[in-house]
DNA sequence: GATAGTTTACCTACTACATGGTAGGGAAAA
DNA sequence: TTTTCCCTACCATGTAGTAGGTAAACTATC
């Protein structure tokens, strides 16, 4: 029961910062969108940076598993890659939001030391993932003209949250779809 | 001397906005970095959106005109194309800020419509001028593997943001650098 | 199994402070 | 004499967070 509260609350305010960064989301929006008093918000979470915490560590054990689940689903490098463009491509919402580390990263200054060094985890979770689809693709053969894979995946995550900011900015999927033509074109048919 | 105020106005919010975001700095910041009171600052700008505006247009103008001199410095497109690469990656002062482009499309549910109208119109004067970096590139033989010049260039931006996005999560440039570092090798020797 | 004690989950009511913006005045330059 | 530029003083609203209380749900003990 206090799990559904706090869940519920983690939703929102997953929701909220994505849409509206970090600073945009305050503790009487979580409560209206909730259902119930602002005060008692801090009985689940006391301070904002709890809160923040605790819904980047579910963010990161989230997309942790679904880059399980996509290797699970997909065996070869080049529909992994694929996958996790989708991914990112599914996290805009049509343009109305961003992932949960763009809307963080952009609005760094308010946040706690500790949310900031979740986040660097979570980048390098993911940067370890993507290195280790290139390897795959390395050896499956199905991608082009892979180079070292550690720049590949590094210059991988920049390019798809870049493209997310780019689809932000027109409130619209298409720049998303432009910025990352010619990754998805690295596909051997 | 209006002209002084008003532009340590921009100085200052321009610095405040790429370090901490839209919704991180407020009139009383500008008031006592620029050495005014706060309700002077309505004087030249009435509002934050006109401020926002005011501030987008001039950095507008600014990267513009840094783009027309890499046109003039540099001949070919793999030098022009390095020199954009180094633009971005001076933007960042170390890993202590971003572009101001960056910066806004994160809290860019706090801008005005018009705010959001001139971050539109730059994002698209500088996609325009990389397509022209990479149609000369594909003449002089610069670069290697040119394909589409539209989709190229929407990567470029989309890599160089994201990139810096990067750099900030770490507040140091060395993961932009990592990002960006299979862009510079396709420069042909 | 009833009862007492503790914890959980929420409430109302509040504090202290920051926010953008306004009203109106003063001094000096055009 | 009007306009420019800045001031003090204020306002309404929103912010995170606190104080203290209530009712229900567990838990331990007799």
């Amino acid at each position: 029961m206090s799990n559904d509260t706090k869940a519920a609350l983690l939703d929102s305010a997953e929701r909220i910062v994505r849409r509206t960064g970090f600073d945009g989301f305050s503790y009487a929006d979580l409560a209206e969108d909730v259902g119930i008093r602002k005060a008692s918000i801090h009985h689940h979470f006391p301070t904002k940076a709890t809160l923040s915490v605790a819904m980047m560590q579910r963010y990161h054990a989230g997309l942790e598993q679904a880059c399980h689940q996509i290797d699970q689903r997909h065996s070869t490098g080049s529909d992994r890659l694929i996958a996790l463009i989708d991914l990112y491509r599914a996290a805009l919402n049509g343009g109305a939001s961003v992932c949960l580390c763009v809307a963080l990263i952009a609005g760094r200054e308010s946040l706690s030391g500790e949310a900031l060094a979740e986040i660097r985890k979570f980048r390098a979770m993911m940067v370890g993932w993507i290195v280790s689809v290139f390897e795959l693709a390395r050896s499956d053969g199905t991608l082009r003209d892979i180079a070292e894979e550690a720049l590949e995946a590094a210059a991988v995550l920049s390019l798809l949250e870049g493209a997310q900011l780019a689809a932000r900015s027109e409130e619209s999927v298409a720049p998303f779809d432009q910025a990352t033509a010619l990754l998805r074109s690295r596909v051997i048919a």
